[in-house]
DNA sequence: ATATTGAATTTTGAATGCAAAATACAATGG
DNA sequence: CCATTGTATTTTGCATTCAAAATTCAATAT
């Protein structure tokens, strides 16, 4: 007989996303090495599942392993922002792409969601409450646009972009009076079915980013430390969603 | 005192390096489930660095993991190969602007070897040597013009399609016929220091690839399995390196 | 025969144990 | 005072252990 939809999930996959929101949540600042025991009694669980965590955070480049000398939180030059943003661009632009050829009239409805929300970002503006729509419509794209392989690899660079405080506050590269018409230039794309100029849009968008942050190298305006404030996780990409920050989530038991 | 250049390697590192090898040398098969027991026996180690490597072999898709039931060699469909070939369409785009850029004299002479081995491939066909040129080059691109994140992600997808017999023998998706020129353009854009063409070009060359994969959809022409034959690691990317052709009979043909 | 049940066996996931390495810290000498 | 050495403590990497789950396989019923 088989196990229809049941799912099993492993410890280290639950210690895994708690220790990634711990990250994100700035409970574990970068640079810093995570600590073991501490950690494991804390969970309530023993170092083997939390090692293997860990282990994944480092394939995901959140975390850095030395051998014989413990796990780091990662810290990212604005070097490798730039290599990073590199990434995105080609990967974001397939996304757009296979978004603007897969979106459902449903999604498109959310789209415009997403439209609005930039349009009252440039009446009234607030970078905190923009950094958000920004964050989501970009999670937005990814979720309709990307599935398996590219998903998984966007999801991790997305967070670790969104995640390092680069130039102006809240992790944004640009300011708001820069990106809100690219933005609506891409949603428009997306929303009328066109791929080629989903992708040619969305890649311009990171270019001029790319080209903020390589400026930035230049006059020396490098900042030295990642940074992260208020990620937002899971399904939570649609503007109408919470705006509150996440919770801390709670201590694991062995039981079920 | 600083431990200057000793690196310290872990078992599950080595581990992670020799189970790979083994898919890839079709000692592991795919679908086939891996026998924990055995192979940490075998290797004279316990299962707990072996757990590990595969854990990270479970992140590069290689192996799936399946809670409380183990570890299994991963298959691809074709359709997931298509997914596969979009994601190195945009990432090898990527590799081949970054190889523009940066390549070196001494690698612009490597270039010109591998333009005189495709030339040879031209004049007398052989799809075992050719298919190893193939991917040498790719390798060779990826080499110079990826590092960092962009290489760990291309090392792993590249891997995973090589490892891919579709269609034709030697897991070439097209015939020499068609890719040789292609190759042979990418390679003098390149060259030329010339990243828009050699982006668009790279790009030109994986879309014609994927062309030929959904027509084999459509066709039902689908092979089920995946399969490995004579891949290369390590640095031999150059094509002075091995131009023999040491056959091995073609396992495959789980043809009715 | 085939299907079903249930006990025996194997395998997994996670805790625990332990030697070696790394780190912290105290004592000593410059 | 700071640098250096030696010692105590902590932490890491891996092996071992063990309960629970999955699998195998034989006995029984259909």
């Amino acid at each position: 007989m088989e196990n229809l939809g049941v799912v099993h999930e492993n410890l280290d996959q639950k210690v895994y996303l708690i220790i990634k929101n711990k990250i994100i949540e700035r409970q574990l600042l970068p640079g810093e090495k995570i600590p073991q025991d501490k950690l494991a009694r804390e969970l309530g669980i023993s170092r083997t599942p939390l090692v293997s965590a860990l282990k994944y955070l480092e394939k995901e480049k959140l975390v850095e392993a030395k051998p014989r000398r413990g796990f780091f939180v990662r810290l990212f030059t604005i070097q490798e922002m730039v290599s990073i943003f590199e990434l995105r661009e080609v990967l974001e632009g397939l996304a757009a792409r296979r978004a603007a050829l897969n979106i459902t009239d449903t999604q498109i409805a959310k789209l415009k969601d997403f439209s609005k929300a930039f349009q009252i970002s440039k009446s009234f503006p607030d970078v905190g409450s923009y950094a958000k729509v920004d964050r989501g419509f970009h999670n937005f794209v990814t979720e309709i646009g990307a599935k398996e392989f590219l998903k998984n690899i966007l999801q991790t660079y997305n967070i670790i972009s969104f995640s390092y405080q680069v130039v102006s506050s809240e992790g944004l590269v640009r300011p708001p009076a820069e990106t809100i018409d690219e933005h609506l230039a891409i949603i428009d794309a997306i929303g009328r079915r066109d791929p080629a100029s989903a992708e040619e849009l969305m890649r311009q968008h990171f270019r001029h980013s790319i080209a903020t942050l390589k400026n930035e190298i230049e006059n020396g305006t490098q900042k030295r430390a990642a940074n992260v404030e208020h990620i937002q996780f899971g399904k939570s990409t649609t503007p109408s969603d919470e705006l509150r920050t996440p919770k801390t989530p709670n201590v694991l038991s062995t039981k079920p």
